[in-house]
DNA sequence: TTATTCTATGGTAACGATAACATGGGCCAT
DNA sequence: ATGGCCCATGTTATCGTTACCATAGAATAA
């Protein structure tokens, strides 16, 4: 039954067809020129041969992959396949499709793969984040292809970015919970030192709490990032054990949140009316879970659109320009 | 500063190492004959060179992509992507990529995305569910690489399959909530003909509830596949104004029931007392959230490791057997 | 010692598509 | 009618690597 012949080329549907190979090749293209006719003749021949078109010689030929490389930490984080989503769909207009690595929050595993994914010669790279291994970043700035860096604003940008200040809208969810009138605040975050967006949530929460003239040292450590539902409520008894009078807490994200509101519940601790809770980048569970979740939206989809959009301008010759994202507090009612 | 000459290949290497063409590609070949010195010599040229190597190049040669494709509903499911994530950590092992797509739920979708992906010349491809466009099927069925559908237990397997009988999983949910005492018991699920995986956990339930001799059609549709928490807890008000003496649910997915749990709790209806609630998928919110979810493990990552161990022997010419997965029903708070 | 095997390398052609250029016929303007 | 242009197609060479085969010398066996 199966057909063990090996499989046809351009070469067999042109025979068939008697056309040239030449034309062949111009009927999958979409804008070439080929009467209509000729064209839906080909195409039909190419299916009853059962062709398939083989990306990998056309690649090698036009020196296009058609492959927009991304790494991005971890496939299980919600914000991060939702800038995926973005990239994706808009790429894919353009027949554009991604290649993607994790780096499970790890540059030097970063590096690695930034190296597998250029071998594949896409037509861009895009990366999460500012740090890098050296290696890394060398091979990012000498490689000539357009590089956009996300989720962060590089203090030197290899070549593009589309991202935002961590520490900023950290900072604007301080000064709400000051505004609101808590004083002692604490963080919860991952260990130092791995999650680079995280880290700097940290460095923003004890900014601007020295701003405030506030206590910034209650800093809750819960594990490798990134943290999970269960480390945030592991975290959250650790911070009322060591720190009883604490009234507030900026979690470095929703799934930590959440898992420090259930931690709240089993305690008995009312949240807001003794305790306050914020997280980072409006999860769904943050506008579900009761009461909801004061939040920051980091805008992860638009993140991916724009930087798709990015990508397309300088293919086409544009000027590509950097995309500022400002993130947005959304206050609910675990911090009113 | 840029450097504007194209790029060095394998031949500039041998260059200036002073070798053929042939033995720069052995050096970069892991298990060739060459001797130590002359690869590590090759090597730091290249690196020296700013040499990378060509994929595009060597898939066409060897006629290997070292692709696997890979298509999926959606990104944003934690239970796909941990699929995907054990899929991928074990292809890495023998550097192979994968190629990922999402259907969006569609089979139309789908058969665009196989075709496209085809393309690409993966050496394996990974579908999630059995059913198919009539074309997409017979894509599949001649592809001459092995093609596994996962997820399911497709009643006539195209090639491989590793998966499980999602009507079954939720038969053995049915039967507990039967035997812990409950009679009148719901289903929440997503609207029917789009998301297979969801329909078949409904025709379980609905077949389940008749052999126990219950009514089973108190069906919830809560809107287009995947349903979120939102519209889980918007099901669960209509539920409740239209079947108010219901006293279980079952729902489509840990989503879901969350947001049905969460809806009991703005309610008062206490759970599990007066209510008992059902997921599926084991997310971590269901080992998190108060009451704890009672759930189904259908061990999402186990699929994707099983999966790539499969097309690894297959690609071995070892035998390849299917796997059966058992979903183990995990009973919590919210059922007790 | 001679035959045999193994190791390290080189030469050549090919993987399957398409960029670049060439060409012939139809159509339009003058 | 004739030059010029556009459209549809063909011819040739090439993208960068590696499969395949050949070969020289070293190592081992007989």
């Amino acid at each position: 039954m199966s057909n063990t012949r090996k499989p046809p080329t351009m070469a067999d549907v042109a025979r068939v067809t008697g056309v040239s190979p030449m034309t062949v090749s111009r009927a999958f293209k979409a804008d070439s020129l080929i009467s209509k006719e000729r064209r839906e003749a080909i195409l039909r021949a190419a299916e009853e041969l059962g062709y398939v078109f083989d990306s990998t010689a056309s690649n090698l030929r036009s020196q296009k992959s058609g492959f927009v490389a991304v790494t991005i930490p971890s496939i299980n984080n919600a914000n991060f396949a939702d800038t995926v989503g973005g990239l994706s769909d808009t790429l894919a207009a353009r027949d554009m499709q991604i290649l993607l690595g994790y780096t499970n929050y790890n540059t030097q595993e970063e590096e690695r793969l930034i190296e597998q994914l250029l071998r594949r010669k896409p037509q861009a790279i895009v990366v999460t984040g500012g740090k890098h291994t050296e290696r890394g970043r060398r091979l990012l700035e000498t490689v000539h292809i357009p590089v956009i860096e996300t989720w962060d604003i590089p203090a030197e940008p290899i070549d593009h970015y589309v991202g935002f200040s961590n520490a900023n809208a950290v900072r604007d969810m301080v000064d709400h919970f000051v505004r609101v009138g808590y004083r002692r605040i604490a963080f919860i975050g991952g260990d130092v030192g791995r999650d680079t967006r995280g880290s700097e949530r940290r460095i923003g929460f004890a900014a601007a709490m020295q701003v405030h003239g506030l206590d910034a040292s209650r800093l809750i450590a819960a594990g490798l990032p990134p943290i999970s539902m269960r480390e945030g409520a592991n975290a959250m008894a650790k911070l009322i054990e060591i720190y009883p009078d604490t009234e507030a807490v900026v979690c470095v994200s929703d799934l930590a949140a959440y898992g420090a509101l259930t931690e709240c519940r089993r305690l008995g601790v009312p949240v807001p009316e003794r305790f306050a809770i914020g997280g980072f980048g409006n999860y769904e569970i943050g506008e579900v879970c009761v009461p909801t979740l004061t939040t920051i939206n980091a805008f992860a989809r638009e993140i991916g659109v724009r930087t798709a959009e990015l990508i397309l301008d300088i293919l086409d010759g544009k000027q590509g320009v950097d995309v500022r994202i400002s993130p947005e507090l959304i206050v609910r009612d675990s911090s009113r």
